[in-house]
DNA sequence: GTCTATACCAGGATAGAC
DNA sequence: GTCTATCCTGGTATAGAC
């Protein structure tokens, strides 16, 4: 369908070039139909910028979240990240739009970050909770996905850098190394 | 001087909403000036965008590595994240600007990152491989950076979280917690 | 150095025919 | 649902007087 179509576009430039980076007459060029033709399935840029987060959150929650099997909260968490890293590798621009999102300081992120990543959040918080003891849990999760997201929404300026090459970007080892840290803060916390 | 007030306005507007996110007629009017006046002083919005990132560079060579002295790399690192700390709650847009740098994708990040940031990395780097093998300096640089930058930049879009009222934003606070995810990591990888 | 005035093009969005 | 044509505002940038 077209509508999906329009969706699909619209995530890839939000994700490349954010919510002022481009313009609704580059969407429909890319999209293949006129500017009056998007509106006639969105009601402006804000509206589609809100849908294509909402499809984002959700296919993370069905691709990432569903069915983790674990007996004890950290394997719950070390599950997680594993998915995460194979999903966010898969899906190169995911990091990068959420990334837009906590950048931004206008009402939109208020109402994506309560509306959308909250359940997300929550998961972690609780497993976490039962982890460490509860003034760190925050935090932690704060880390957790600070590295996660960071590992994937940096790499094109750090590929800039010549140390970088050395660098592996594998799910494995993404989330081999995400993992180590933060676990190493987990045990040292629940000694 | 009127240049110095055009780059800190442009500076604070840079941070608040990157470089799309504003226009050079806001700009001109925030300083007070018309917009031809500004152009008297830079070419144009990209080379203002260099010379705020330029100046920024410079304010933190100076303020945070300058004489930064320390009996071992450890120190060092742990001296550095207790200033970088201090100076980013001094300067609230600092993490920002830096974010919004990482996640272009356009030819003046490649510019930035080499030419701006290149001696700050290698300056972590160095005392990074003096303390952990070769293979996990460059992650944990990373993940030194990503952490600090992701405790500020990411401060609205989290304040939009009830949990998030608990969290100590001082910079005491921070610089703790974050040296300790940290160093938990390096003194496992260190034995 | 700063201004007014303006060029020129691109921005989001809409009207109304088909 | 899609198009062409268009509205109005605002984008970067420049010319030329003071």
């Amino acid at each position: 369908m077209n509508r999906e179509r329009i969706l699909s576009t619209a995530r890839a430039l939000f994700a490349e070039k954010g919510f002022d980076g481009f313009s609704m007459r580059e969407l429909a060029q890319q999209v293949g139909m006129s500017p009056s033709s998007v509106y006639n399935h969105f009601a402006g840029k804000e509206a589609l910028y809100l849908a294509v987060m909402e499809a984002v959150a959700q296919q993370i929650r069905a691709e990432v979240y569903q069915r983790i099997e674990a007996n004890t909260p950290e394997e719950a968490l070390h599950e997680l990240v594993a998915r995460k890293a194979v999903f966010m590798g898969d899906h190169p621009d995911m990091a990068r739009l959420v990334q837009w999102v906590l950048l931004d300081t206008s009402e939109r992120t208020r109402t994506i970050m309560q509306s959308v990543w909250r359940p997300e959040i929550e998961w972690v918080l609780d497993r976490m909770r039962q982890l460490v003891p509860d003034e760190h849990a925050l935090i932690l999760t704060h880390h957790l996905f600070g590295l996660l997201l960071h590992e994937f929404s940096g790499r094109f300026a750090f590929s800039a850098l010549p140390e970088a090459a050395q660098v592996s970007y594998e799910s494995d080892a993404v989330s081999a190394r995400v993992w180590s840290t933060v676990i190493c803060r987990i045990r040292e916390l629940s000694q």
